[in-house]
DNA sequence: TTGAAAGCGCTAACAA
DNA sequence: TTGTTAGCGCTTTCAA
C-alpha cells in the first residue's frame, strides 16, 4: 500500500491514458469543450488521473499562467473581534470563488505592510485587500505599479478604490444618542460629554472626533479641548485618563463616548470599582461592539460595524475592475443597551 | 517614470551586470560563498538587481525547489478569541522564519478540512499546523502520505505529533475551586455542581467532563447524569438549558461550570435578568477566558488557555522533525474573579 | 571563479 | 480531434 513519494504529473496521466500531456491538461482543467476533446478521451483521462491520485501542481500552473490563485489580505492583527470577523468573511468569499486566501497581519507597522505586499507580489497573488493600513498611499503605489487589483478596507487610500465604515455617521448617532439621554447633574463640568480614546492621526479616530465635535457644537454651548481625550488604545492608559477626569470634574461625566473596545476595557477596570449608583447620572457609549457589553452593570450603547458588507463591497469593487479612487461607505449600527445579539461568537472546546 | 509592467528576471539582472543567470541566482540567494563568486561580482550583481527593482519570482523558485516557503495552518474559524490568538502567534513565528503564513478556516467541516489540506499540498507548502480538526486521522494520513511535516494543535491525532491544552488539569482546577467555595443552600438539588455546555464527541469537552466527573465523585456523594448538561455551543440553547435547570432545582445551583465563551454568553443572557442577590449562593466558573468576564455583576472564575505556548511547542515539534505521535501538554491558567488582565485585546479605530 | 544547459510541471500556440 | 513544441523564472549539476 505504500505510495511512491513523488506526486504524479500530467505526464504520468498521459502515459496511463494514452493521451498527450497537453490533452491531459486541457481535459483536466475544464477546457475540454474549447479544445474539442472527445468526451470518451476526457473520461479516459479522468479515470487515469483518479487512479493515480493526480492533483495539479499549483506552483507550476501559476508560473506558467503568471497568476497563482492566491488572494491576499493585509490586516493589522488577527486577534481582534473586528479584524478576525473581516478575515472570516474574506475567507468565505475567496473559497467560494475556488481560490486560496492568504491573510497577513502587519501589526500597524508600515515596513511590515510594504514588505508583506512585496512578498505577496512575489507569489503572483491575483488580488489584494488591504485592511487598516497605516501607509496606504505607499501600498497603493506599489500595487498600481505592479498592476495588482486591490481595494482598501476600513482605512481608505486617496488613490485606490476603498470601502470604509461610515465613521461620521456612527459617531453622529452615538453622540446624538448620548446627548439626548444625558441627565443634568447640576455640576457644569460633569454636564458635558467627553470623548475618550483613539489616535487622531488614524483615519477612523479623526472622522469620529470630527463628527463628535460637530454634533456637540450644534447641540450645546461649545466644545472645550479637554472634552476630547485621545489617549490611544492601551487599556491601562485609558483607565488612568478616566480616573484623572473623574477626579478633576468631581464624578462620572454625564456623557461618555468611549472609542474602541480596548479603551472600554481600560475604562471598565476603573468603573468596576464604583458603586452602582455612580452610574445613575451618566450615559455611556462605546464606538465598537462586544457582546459582553450587554452584560455590564450599567447600560452601554454600542456601535457595531458591518464586516460582512465591508468585505462584500470590497469584492464588488474588485469585480468591477476599477482602479479609480472610488470610496464606498458602509453604515454601522447603533446597538441599544442590554440588547442580546443571538449569533454565536464562534465555538470552542 | 512609468515602469514597464513586466517584472525583471534574473536574465535582466544578468544582462545588466554582465554575469550569467546562474551566477546571478547564486549571488542573490546567498550561495555566493559556496559557489566562490568574487565579492566584486556579487556587488555588481546586487547593484544591477537593485537598479532594476528585481525581486525573485517565488513560484518559479518554488517549482524548481519543490518547496514554496509557505507554511499552512488550519483552524475552525477566525472570529474566535482563542483561534485568532493562535493565528497571531503562528503568523509571528512564521514571519520570524522568513516564510509566509497561509491560514485557512474550515468551519469544523471534515470535507473542507480535507479539501484545504489537499489545496495546500498542491501549493507545495513546507509544513502544516492543524488546529481544532474534526477529522484528525484522515488529515494525518494525507499528510503522512505526502510526507508533509505537520503538527496537530489543541485537538490531537493518534498518529501524528500533537500539542494540546491540558484540559484535564484545567477542568480539575476549575471544578475544585468551585467545590471549595460553594456555599450550602440547604436545598439538596441546588447544593450540587453542574456542568453546562459542550459536545462530548469533541476531544476537549470529553476531557473536561471526565475530569469534572472524577473530581466531583471524589469530593461529594456522587454524580447524577443530570449534573452534566452537554448542550452544545449555541448561546440560545445554553440560555434555555440554564433556565430549565434553575426552574427545576428552584434557583441558581451552588456551583456552575460553564464550558466555553459562547455558552457563557448564552447563560448571561438569562443571568442578567436575575436580581443581584440571586448570585449570593452561587459560585460560577467558565472554561475559557474573556477579559469582560472580569466586569460582570458576579464573580467569575475563568480558565485561560495559553496560545503562545501551544504554538511555540508546535514549532518545536516541527523543528524536531518527528513524525511520531508524541503528545505535548500545555497547562491553562485559572484566573481569579475580577482579575484585570493588562494586555490589550488588540487595537481599533 | 564562472557559464552553459537541463529541467521543475504546466499551458498555449501551432501543427497535424 | 489531438500531438508537438516552446517556454514561464528559477536552481543546479557539470564543464570550463
Amino acid at each position: 500500500m505504500a505510495r511512491e513519494p513523488t506526486k504524479p504529473t500530467i505526464y504520468d496521466v498521459a502515459q496511463r491514458s494514452g493521451a498527450a500531456p497537453s490533452t491531459v491538461s486541457s481535459a483536466l482543467s475544464g477546457h475540454a469543450k474549447g479544445r474539442r476533446i472527445k468526451p470518451e478521451t476526457v473520461a479516459r483521462i479522468r479515470e487515469a488521473a483518479a487512479e493515480l491520485g493526480y492533483a495539479p501542481n499549483l506552483q507550476a500552473q501559476g508560473l506558467r499562467k503568471s497568476r497563482s490563485g492566491l488572494i491576499g489580505m493585509l490586516l493589522p492583527v488577527h486577534d481582534n473581534r473586528f479584524f478576525s470577523s473581516l478575515s472570516q468573511h474574506f475567507a468565505s468569499e475567496v473559497r467560494a470563488r475556488g481560490l486560496c486566501p492568504v491573510i497577513i497581519s502587519t501589526r500597524r507597522e508600515p515596513d511590515e505592510e510594504i514588505q508583506s505586499v512585496e512578498d505577496l507580489l512575489a507569489y503572483s497573488i491575483d488580488a489584494l485587500l488591504i485592511a487598516g493600513a497605516t501607509a496606504p498611499e505607499e501600498l497603493s503605489s506599489i500595487c498600481r505599479r505592479a498592476s495588482l487589483p486591490h481595494v482598501f478596507v476600513d482605512l481608505p487610500s486617496a488613490n485606490s478604490p476603498s470601502v470604509v465604515s461610515d465613521n461620521t455617521y456612527g459617531a453622529e448617532q452615538l453622540t446624538t444618542t448620548i446627548l439626548d439621554l444625558m441627565p443634568a447633574t447640576g455640576n457644569p463640568l460633569r454636564d458635558r460629554i467627553y470623548f475618550l480614546g483613539g489616535n487622531p492621526q488614524f483615519y477612523a479616530t479623526s472622522r469620529r472626533v470630527e463628527a463628535f465635535h460637530r454634533v456637540v457644537m450644534d447641540r450645546t454651548s461649545g466644545v472645550s479641548p479637554d472634552q476630547i481625550i485621545n489617549c490611544g488604545y492601551v487599556p491601562a492608559r485609558a483607565a488612568e485618563e478616566l480616573e484623572k477626569l473623574i477626579h478633576t470634574i468631581g464624578g462620572l461625566p454625564a456623557g461618555l463616548f468611549i472609542n474602541s473596545i480596548p479603551v472600554l476595557e481600560g475604562a471598565l477596570s476603573h468603573l468596576v470599582n464604583l458603586p452602582p449608583d455612580a452610574f445613575a447620572e451618566s450615559v455611556i457609549g462605546c464606538y465598537d461592539y462586544d457582546p459582553f457589553g450587554a452584560f455590564l452593570q450599567f447600560p452601554l450603547h454600542m456601535v457595531m460595524q458591518n464586516p460582512r458588507e465591508l468585505i462584500g463591497k470590497a469584492f464588488a469593487l474588485l469585480d468591477s475592475r476599477t482602479s479609480d479612487p472610488v470610496l464606498e461607505m458602509v453604515k454601522p449600527e447603533l446597538i441599544s443597551p442590554h440588547t442580546i445579539q443571538r449569533e454565536s461568537l464562534g465555538e470552542r472546546g
